[in-house]
DNA sequence: GTGTACACGTA
DNA sequence: CGTACGTGTACACA
């Protein structure tokens, strides 16, 4: 028998109403000020009832506006409401995105209130033979309920929520569902500006209700009721009737959707991830997608997939019966620092055939015939995250060559927004397709192991074919399928080599300086403690405000969510206006902690040879640039002494000579010059004399020789601040000048480089008519906001497209590089090994006897990698350690 | 336990 | 009110 069909209607208004007032609006808004609360309350509100009710069918339902045939007839109605703040306009909008994304449909008559189509639709449920859930903040709704109609009514906060049945409504008001609304006429309802029956409370409304059965009978014999709350009654029958008129529900209007067109319908995976990246809602998606994840009956259909399950020996006669054919592999196994394991392989073939290969019980002739194909080239292969497959095959001994598709980096290319390319999600949103949940693995006995396993590896091996074809036609189509064939996919085998490389350390010398960096935490952490007069957690920001602004009085600093900042720049300023010994203090804790965490976080990372591997992600920056975590690399201090020391903790290892660093000097200034065409910066970069010194003494309209200290650094500030979209006030902060001064110095840099000016003014418009933006290699980026109605999100917006395309492309240009230099050590025969990227440089590991032939062939790879109207300038310099090695 | 805010390191 | 990241701690929620 199917299940009785289950009807969830919304409230709109009322539910973005309680949400906003139950969450704080400084908690709940995006980085770019845009407030969420009210979306975020009603979504979740949403989220959990469509998980915990499992309505087969949905809908919610708006107010048009405040006018409604109520205020017709009685124009007080609602009137006492004030005017809705500022923060809440534009939130029920995003609602309805929201709502959109999720195919939900909303239904809104001009006239009438949300209540009234809710009433009209619960009406008609009723007549079909659903069950009817109304999820609503108005108590008026409760006069829907009977015994197929439940109202969920938020008790508290937006999580608390009543289950008002019969039995719920007449516990709490001790009247019926159907007699509710005569006891609302009775006792008023303040949020309608509904005045009830002064004295009389619902303690007496429902005894009377009881007594009489309707508030009809009631009237007709209000003669009969006694005391002063008897002839307050009888003064105020009008009013009572008049409420009576107005919280009546209609339940017969015309609606222009049946109960039938609020079936679920599938949601749409790619607007909600957009819809909910825009509105930075992190943890909503994950528990929508976590559920959606589970919840294959409303979503899409699945793929029967027959797998062939590969016996000990027949691997052989498999591959060369598709020989020539495009296969994808799924593999099962985990990878991470710098290797990986592997048990089993999923395959899918060009001519649908599907076949699972235990790799635990390989015949020897298999594993030959394995490796053979694996290093291939001519046998093309489709993967998914290829770099962490390459760790785990590695660790088995194969190499892997002939990759022709990494559905991850297509992806990522497709939508370099995103920041998990999770597999089912691709194939849920692109093929429209729901593959078996995951396998929890562990918990299962070896026979039903190995035909779950192959089910399952066998599925995502198809799905990986299938998602590899879509996303080369999508690619194509943009004309970017060079970037994943000739830059993302050659690079992720440069990088998985240098995540099995690693990079070695010192680790007796770090425990040296942890101990050291503890010492002074300590001396630190007492001195303040001492200063303070009394013992408070300094890595609390919280206690930290108390201590400076409350027991210290201190001026107050720039206003944080959480009071008033203690950040670095803020205490800095401090220091200099009051001159209080505790800030130093605070700032030497900082910084020695902040060192003594970095060490700390690399010790235990070091494997049994010292070597640290750590591993780069291709497909999170939405730039184009790689990032480095477990640890990240990219951020060891370099700019302070104490800093250094760390960097001379990674060291050459045994067999090796020394490190090589190799860093494109001013990449992003060149770029801009490059993309710019202006004249004056191309000139400024060919004279090869200091570019901010040259830069200034044309701004300053001095001679070189004439540039002081002060204006190079402010036209640094400047130069830079560009790339990233700097205001005049931004400038003017970060120079510590008068905002009109800022302004007047960016006019005459804008006088002498006009073509930056007009450059970056033309990335915007260009973005904003086509909704991208693109590297010098046609990388894009999105970024939809650009068009958005509110001024923050599409400033915002405006200086991630001015930057977009010079960290992009600098992005491009080191990946290239980092693929020909790799090439090139190769056919030079050389031992040195690549091992780190930091977004603008590279580090080696020097074999003996190689430091004059790696920097040449460094120099030259990195110096060619793009072909700029300015030099690709890159410094080198080789040491004993990554500090030593710095020039 | 889990998520968010803050602070701070790099380019 | 300058972009892009990752990590650690505190703290408030469940």
């Amino acid at each position: 028998m199917s299940q009785m069909p289950r009807l969830l209607l919304l409230d709109g208004h009322s539910l973005a109403y309680r949400a906003f007032y139950a969450l704080p609006v400084e908690n709940f808004s995006t980085t770019t000020g845009q407030p969420t609360n009210a979306v975020y309350g009603f979504t979740s509100m949403l989220i959990n009832t469509i998980k915990d009710e499992q309505p087969t069918h949905l809908a919610v339902a708006f107010d048009v506006s405040r006018q409604s045939f109520r205020t017709e007839e009685y124009p007080q109605y609602k009137a006492n409401r004030d005017k809705s703040p500022d923060e809440f306009a534009g939130q029920v909008d995003l609602i309805r995105e929201v709502l959109d994304a999720m195919g939900i449909p909303y239904v809104e008559l001009a006239g009438y209130e949300a209540d009234d189509i809710i009433a009209t639709l619960a009406e008609r449920a009723g007549e079909s033979g659903f069950e009817t859930l109304i999820l609503s903040g108005d108590r008026d709704a409760l006069q829907l309920v009977t015994n197929d109609v439940t109202v969920l009514y938020p008790r508290k906060g937006v999580s608390d929520l009543a289950r008002m049945t019969p039995q719920a409504v007449l516990a709490k008001y001790k009247v019926t569902p159907e007699q509710y609304p005569d006891l609302a006429a009775i006792v008023g309802e303040t949020s309608d500006n509904l005045p009830g029956v002064p004295g009389v409370g619902q303690g007496f409304a429902s005894k009377w209700l009881n007594q009489y059965g309707t508030l009809d009978e009631l009237v007709d014999h209000c003669d009969e009721l006694t005391g002063k709350k008897g002839q307050s009654f009888r003064d105020h029958v009008s009013q009572v009737l008049t409420n009576r008129q107005l919280n009546g529900l209609v339940r017969d209007l015309e609606l222009p959707v049946t109960v039938d067109d609020l079936a679920r319908t599938p949601f749409d995976r790619q607007r909600i991830h957009e819809v909910f990246d825009s509105l930075q809602f992190r943890v909503l998606r994950e528990r929508l997608f976590d559920y959606l994840d589970k919840d294959v009956a409303v979503s899409a259909e699945s793929l029967e997939v027959v797998v062939e399950i590969l016996e000990p020996g027949a691997l052989s006669d498999w591959l060369a019966d598709h020989a020539g054919q495009e296969v994808a592999l799924s593999c099962d196994g985990r990878w991470g620092a710098g290797t990986g394991d592997l048990h089993g392989l999923g395959l899918a073939a060009r001519d649908g055939a599907v076949a699972w290969l235990d790799l635990e019980s390989l015949s020897t002739e298999d594993d030959a015939a394995l490796g053979r194909w694996l290093a291939d080239e001519r046998a093309a292969k489709t993967l998914h995250e290829m770099k962490g497959n390459l760790l785990a095959f590695a660790a088995r001994g194969y190499t892997v060559s002939g990759v022709s598709m990494d559905t991850a980096l297509a992806a990522y290319l497709a939508l370099p927004g995103q920041r998990s390319f999770d597999l089912r999600d691709l194939v849920a949103r692109f093929l429209n397709r729901e593959l078996q949940a995951e396998d929890s693995g562990d918990q299962l006995t070896l026979d039903t192991d190995s035909s779950g396993r192959a089910q399952e590896f066998g599925g995502l091996a198809r799905a990986i074919l299938d998602l590899g074809d879509h996303f080369r036609k999508l690619l194509e189509d943009r004309g970017v399928l060079p970037l994943l064939t000739s830059l993302e996919m050659p690079l992720a085998h440069v990088l998985a080599q240098m995540e099995i490389t690693g990079i070695c350390v010192d680790t007796a010398s770090l425990e040296e300086l942890e101990a050291g960096f503890g010492e002074l935490v300590a001396q630190a952490e007492a001195e303040a403690h001492d200063l303070a007069g009394r013992p408070f957690n300094l890595g609390s920001p919280k206690q930290l405000q108390e201590v400076l602004f409350e027991e210290r009085n201190l001026p107050k600093t720039r206003k944080i969510k959480t009071g008033y900042t203690t950040d670095a720049d803020a205490l800095q300023k401090l220091f200099l206006q009051t001159e209080d010994p505790l800030l130093k203090a605070i700032l030497a804790w900082r910084d020695a902690t902040k060192l003594r965490q970095t060490v700390a976080g690399l010790l235990p990372l070091a494997d049994e040879h010292d070597r640290i591997h750590t591993t780069f992600n291709q497909t999170i920056a939405t730039t184009g640039r790689l990032s480095s975590q477990d640890p990240n690399l990219q951020n060891i201090p370099v700019r302070t002494h104490e800093g250094r020391r760390i960097r001379d903790c990674f060291i050459p290892g045994p067999g090796y000579e020394s490190l090589l660093t190799a860093d494109y000097s001013q990449i992003e200034m060149r770029i801009m010059a490059h993309l710019s065409e202006d004249e004056g910066l191309i000139e400024a970069f060919r004279s090869g004399e200091d570019l901010h010194s040259t830069v200034a003494a044309k701004v300053f309209d001095v001679a070189p020789g004439d540039v002081d200290a002060e204006m190079r650094r402010r036209i640094k500030a400047m130069s830079y601040g560009l790339a990233y979209g700097l205001s005049a006030f931004g400038l003017s902060s970060q120079l510590g000048i008068p905002t009109d001064e800022a302004k007047r110095l960016m006019d005459d840099y804008f006088l002498r480089f006009g073509g930056i000016r007009d450059y970056l003014a033309d990335v915007v418009a260009r973005a904003r008519q086509a909704g991208y933006t693109e590297t010098m290699f046609g990388r894009r980026r999105f970024l939809p906001d650009l068009n958005h109605d509110n001024w923050q999100r599409r400033q915002m917006a405006e200086r991630m497209a001015l930057n977009a395309p010079i960290q992009g492309s600098a992005a491009d240009i080191i990946k290239v590089a980092m693929i020909e230099v790799q090439r090139a050590m190769v056919d030079a025969g050389l031992r040195s090994r690549m091992l780190l990227q930091v977004h603008d440089e590279l580090v080696f590991e020097v074999a003996p006897g190689e430091a004059e032939p790696l920097e040449a062939v460094v120099r030259t790879a990195m110096g060619s990698a793009a072909e700029l109207a300015v030099p690709l300038d890159v410094s080198v310099g080789i040491g004993t350690s990554w500090n030593d090695a710095a020039h």
